[in-house]
DNA sequence: TTGTGGTGT
């Protein structure tokens, strides 16, 4: 008899289990639709649900298409019209000239002269520049979108292309029959084979194009592929797109393909944002397979370390992060005829300021030239469509969608002072940061304050440096007449127009997942976890792996200790259990085994997860969830300057999310451990990620690409203002910003550095000349940049044995020159790296990423100092001086990360230099149990107690050095 | 005397 079985009735007051049955059986993308639940083991009678179309006709080229086809083309005459005009601007412009319109139009004819004839002849030249065999010829052949004459015509009256799901309800819940025989799909069987690709020699194999044929099939399947033509209307009919494409969409994958041969793309290539690496990787390794092209080739992929594109790529999937530090050098984006950002709905600070940027192009600067999509999910619809929206959404309706706009926003919120008034969405839609005169005051009062203690920094001066009046620009004319129709008709026919923005929905593929959720509040959810993970699989049938949300290392550990002695109680007739640990920290190989079978027959995986689990590894086998409804999240207190890790309740997202893992291969289950009270409770959408960090590193990003006013930027949600000024101030003391607020030379540099901002800070100063120390320095700064680069011994035997072998590395001076001489120690030995790493205690894969980190920074110091030699064995020992120098660098970067001597007598503690805040150093670092005058540290962190992690000895005269003037006082 | 969610340049 199981433990649990007793102790689960115990902990439901009214002595039942502790969960209710949800009355709804929920579909993750049809939640409003209640379905009466049925026996808990039954298996629905229903098949893999598709959402696929109702029958669609196949027509001729109609009128509309042939029409639709003209206005593609003048399009692009438009944009080769504007290209031209530029090009031949410029050099007249540089000379101090301007070009008249009769030598513009001259110019114009003889461009057409050159081409081979009729008006088209600057889209043919273009097409033939690129080489890129598909596209050869006009008019482009589709060769992937073989139903590219399917009627799914946008400007269908009848049809609501917002809603596309709707109607066809019966094939969303599992009716594949019905969209299989339909008259489109046969229609698209019948079509002919695409044309052979000509033109230049061919590089593709025969293989590349068989694959891509096979995949075609499953393409077709993809609930977003009959939606191609609607979709290519929308971007011809808008600039910007918003797309809600729920989970198993196929999207991310579709999308590129459905607009290759889009006139406006005018052979510039399509980038599509990512907020994760193997995320790019791997689309781009799908798509290339489905376009039947090598990767690198016209399908490739940029993320950092590893970058495979090329001048012929016209599909690019990047990180948020790469397509920022292009915009470095190419602050238009001038080489993207089309950015689509990815998982928008995620809100890194990357994507937010990724959009804030495109806003601002596709009205400004890339008017009529940029075509924007955003992908994101349901509940972040409304915000994306009135983030873009020209006016902001004044006045548009969305129909359906956000027919009370205004009365929703009037939900109470609950705490004053941690709830930020900006994350709530009536503010998203604000034309500009409002300063109603209160605002003005307190605003004044800290500045006056500031004066008063550090002396000298006129941070509101900062704040209100130059402001750029922001550009009105009427809403554009419409080019189908359809979209106009639909707008003047007001709301009667839907039209996915939300002003300047389309605005799509497109369905997922999801199984139904019901919902569970406790009866009672839940105290400890651990032992519920516990409990419930047991009571799931005494009572739920093989297969079907259950997958538990915990919020940390730490109680992942724990209870898989406690489970595994439970486990084996079990009897023999019981499934096994397979407990596997999943987060961040653990090694890959470990990672790794979520994603294989079980090793035995009859037995079930358990796996216990941290929120990576929820976006960025998708376990395969799960149908049963087990959600605890928190989460640790990173929260930056600006009064402080302290980021911290608190657990916290999840957002509704979330937990649908969490859910919806348990839907990916069959009809599942998901036991939240709270009660749906609890959950209604939830904030909607997770608390934007540039609201919970210090944003001194995204306030560099945009001084960098030309955003003087980072107040008045276009953000989606704004950060308080008090975060703004801190990161401000940071910047300012480190020099990255001058007194005007304008960036500085200095500052220049450090925003080309893929570190934070102290940390480049470092890496300057120690290229000066007084310090000269780079290479060493580089070093250092690659180390501390890695995570887990010591991990805890593996197990308490093995402490001492771990202690000795990285005695070698230990220096008086503190861990900075400690992991000096790991390096120093790596570089000479000429070992093999696992077997060196093995051999110290040091963790290959931490291991593996510093030497692309430094190799990646060594790079970007070449250019900063031309005679370095980076030979790191040919260097000198590492000297007192040495070490000094390398440390008085650090202080360039950190001294307001030191700390001096607390009272006598207590040997761990000291006060910081500014704010005197009690730290401790941590028990990790090897200044543990010394005194020492003052400290320097890389990294502050609260858990049992303030900690100073990586700390090394300085003197305070030094750090007085190192200081700019106002914090000098304070040393 | 510790051991922090997840990303990214």
């Amino acid at each position: 008899m199981p433990p649990f079985a007793d102790g689960l009735t115990k902990a439901s007051p009214k002595g039942g289990n502790v969960f209710s049955l949800s009355s709804k059986k929920k579909r993750a993308s049809e939640k409003e639709k209640p379905k009466p639940l049925k026996g808990i083991l039954k298996k629905p009678a229903q098949q893999p649900p598709q959402n696929s179309p109702s029958a669609e006709e196949a027509k001729p080229l109609s009128n509309r298409e042939r029409k639709r086809q003209e206005r593609a083309k003048a399009w692009a005459a438009k944009i080769a019209e504007r290209e031209a005009a530029e090009a031949a601007a410029s050099p007249k412009k540089a000379a101090g000239e301007q070009m008249t319109d009769i030598e513009f139009l001259q110019r114009k004819r003889a461009r057409q002269e050159a081409g081979s004839g009729g008006g088209n002849a600057n889209q043919k030249k273009r097409r033939k520049e690129e080489s890129f065999p598909l596209l050869d010829g006009a008019p482009a052949p589709r060769v992937f979108s073989p139903n590219s004459t399917s009627a799914t015509e946008s400007n269908d009256p009848g049809v609501n292309p917002m809603f596309l799901n709707k109607g066809k309800e019966k094939g969303a819940t599992g009716n594949p029959g019905a969209s299989q025989n339909s008259r489109a799909d046969s229609a698209r069987a019948a079509m002919p084979p695409p044309p052979k690709p000509v033109g230049p020699p061919q590089v593709h194999s025969a293989q590349l194009r068989r694959h891509a044929l096979e995949l075609e099939k499953s393409r077709q399947k993809l609930p977003i592929y009959p939606h191609a033509d609607t979709l290519r209307q929308c971007l011809r009919d808008r600039h910007v797109l918003v797309m809600m494409g729920e989970t198993g969409s196929g999207k991310s994958t579709q999308i590129g393909q459905f607009l290759v041969d889009e006139p406006w793309r005018a052979g510039r290539c399509i980038a599509i944002t990512q907020p994760r690496k193997v995320a790019a990787v791997n689309l781009a390794r799908r798509v290339a397979a489905e376009m039947g092209v090598r990767l690198g080739e016209e399908v490739g992929y940029n993320v950092r370390f590893d970058n495979r594109s090329s001048d012929k790529t016209i599909i690019k999937f990047l990180t948020d992060g790469m397509l920022l530090q292009e915009m470095l050098a190419d602050p238009k984006l001038k080489r993207y005829s089309c950015v689509v950002v990815d998982e928008a709905h995620e809100r890194t600070v990357g994507t937010d300021l990724v959009m804030g940027f495109l806003r601002k192009l596709v009205y400004g600067e890339r008017r009529g030239s940029l075509k924007v999509v955003i992908m994101s999910a349901t509940m972040e619809v409304k915000t994306m469509a009135r983030f873009f929206e020209e006016n902001r959404g004044e006045g548009v309706i969305i129909p359906g969608l956000m027919p009370e706009a205004s009365k929703e926003e009037s939900t109470p919120e609950a705490k004053e002072e941690e709830s930020t008034p900006e994350f709530k969405e009536e503010s998203v839609g604000s034309e500009t940061r409002p300063t109603p005169p209160e605002t003005d005051k307190k605003a004044k009062r800290k500045k006056k304050k500031k004066k008063k203690n550090k002396g000298g920094i006129d941070t509101m001066k900062l704040i209100r440096s130059p402001s750029p009046i922001p550009e009105r620009i009427k809403t554009p004319e419409p080019t189908s007449a359809a979209g106009f129709e639909a707008e003047r008709s007001g709301g009667k026919m839907f039209f996915p127009y939300f002003g300047t923005v389309a605005l799509l929905i497109v369905p997922g593929r999801q199984y139904p997942v019901e919902s569970l959720h406790a009866a009672a509040p839940v105290q400890d959810y651990i032992d519920i976890s516990f409990r419930t993970v047991f009571q799931i699989h005494c009572t739920h049938p093989m297969p079907g792996d259950i997958l538990v949300f915990l919020t940390g290392q730490d109680e992942i550990e724990n209870l898989k200790k406690t489970i595994l002695e439970h486990a084996a109680a079990l009897t023999k007739e019981m499934p096994q259990m397979h407990v596997l640990p999943l987060y961040a920290a653990l090694p890959f190989a470990q990672q790794n085994k979520v994603f294989l079978p079980a090793p035995q027959k009859n037995m079930r995986k358990v796996i216990l997860c941290t929120n990576i689990a929820e976006t960025s590894v998708t376990v395969p086998g799960v149908r049963y969830v087990v959600d605890c409804g928190k989460a640790k999240l990173k929260q930056f207190r600006p009064k402080l300057g302290l980021e911290s890790l608190l657990v916290t309740p999840i957002s509704q997202s979330s937990a649908l999310q969490r859910r919806g893992r348990a839907g990916r291969e069959g009809p599942g289950k998901c036991w939240h451990l709270y009660t749906e009270d609890a959950f209604n409770e939830l904030a909607q959408v997770t608390k934007p990620e540039i609201l919970r960090t210090d944003v001194s590193n995204a306030i560099l990003i945009l001084k960098a690409r030309g955003h003087d006013d980072v107040v008045n930027f276009d953000y989606l949600s704004p950060p308080k203002l008090e975060s703004l000024q801190k990161a401000l101030e940071q910047l300012y003391s480190l020099g990255a910003l001058g007194n005007d607020g304008k960036i500085t030379p200095l500052g220049k540099k450090m925003a080309k550095l893929p570190l934070a901002p102290p940390l480049a800070r470092v890496l300057l100063a120690a290229a000066d000349k007084d310090m000269n120390c780079l290479p060493e320095v580089v070093d250092v700064v690659a180390a501390l940049s890695v995570d887990n680069l010591l991990p805890p011994p593996p197990s308490e035997e093995l402490r001492e044995q771990m202690e000795e072998a990285r005695q070698r590395f230990r220096r008086a001076e503190g861990d900075h020159i400690m992991l000096l001489e790991l390096v120093r120690s790596f570089d000479s030995s000429g070992e093999k790296l696992k077997g060196w790493c093995e051999a110290h205690f040091v963790s290959h894969y931490a291991m593996k990423t510093f030497i692309d980190i430094r190799a990646q920074l060594r790079t970007y110091c070449s250019s900063l100092l031309s005679s370095t030699t980076w030979d790191s064995a040919a260097a000198e020992t590492i000297s007192p001086d040495l070490a000094e120098r390398v440390l008085k660098a650090f202080l360039k970067g950190f001294f307001h990360q030191t700390a001096r001597a607390g009272p006598e007598g207590r040997l761990g503690e000291y006060l910081t230099v500014l704010g005197h805040q009690n730290v401790n150093v941590h028990p990790a670092s090897i200044l543990f149990g010394k005194r020492k005058e003052a400290i320097v540290y890389h990294e502050y962190v609260f858990t049992t107690k303030p900690f100073a992690r990586w700390c090394s000895a300085v003197q305070l005269d030094w750090v007085a050095e190192a200081s700019p003037g106002w914090v000098k006082g304070e040393v």
